[in-house]
DNA sequence: TAAACATTTGGTTATTATGCCAAATATGCA
DNA sequence: TGCATATTTGGCATAATAACCAAATGTTTA
């Protein structure tokens, strides 16, 4: 397959794994501190199966990284440069708004 | 409904428009050039129509802007950052690749 | 070993995304 | 006006996601 090709569905997967609410909020939770799954289900308020799958998404995506403690397992966010990376969704979402107020007048 | 919510919603969903291989090459070519939609056709190699919902996804999201020019309507990169932005991804790549190195050895 | 706790995996179902074709909607020009 | 070009929209078939429940796996302790 076209090398090229192959590069550009490598970065929209890691920003497919980000492309969740409850992964963002996993990713920023896993910012300040590890958390073990547990703590993260509490935190999110869904399902444990559900809340261990989006894990396993983002570790598998490389942005997180797993350490099994006893019966735990702790989670840390992996890559700090994906929480500059909101700082410019963030920057789009004010965009958005920009071009609301544009349409409304 | 919670705000937080609201609000990581709407960055999933800015991370979701660009969370695509086509999405992320069209917003590489508009980094450099705006371009209309026909020529934007030719280089991604696919039906006019789904180039076009493409254009639109970006757009709607904030990420890229529009303007008619006569028959044409070209499109450029409003989001700048949107660049530097995957340069984490490629950092995130890399983790990937390390991981994949523990994994075998 | 059995029980209790923590996490992951499998299965089902509902929702959403994707890509193409065909048709509709501009726009410019003869 | 009628035609060609450029783009968008609607519709449909297929594929990918997401959430829950239930069951399986792994780990500690009685």
């Amino acid at each position: 397959m076209n090398p090229h090709k192959i590069r550009l569905e490598a970065r929209a997967g890691v920003l497919k794994a980000l492309a969740h609410p409850t992964r963002l909020f996993l990713v920023e939770a896993l910012a300040d501190t590890p958390h073990c799954v547990s703590d993260l289900t509490k935190m999110v308020g869904a399902d444990t199966s559900t809340v261990s799958k989006h894990l396993s998404i983002l570790k598998n995506a490389g942005l997180i990284q797993d350490e099994k403690q006893g019966k735990q397992v702790f989670y840390r966010l992996r890559i700090p440069c994906a929480l500059n990376f909101l700082d410019c969704v963030e920057a789009v979402l004010r965009e958005q708004a920009r071009e609301r107020m544009a349409v409304v007048g």
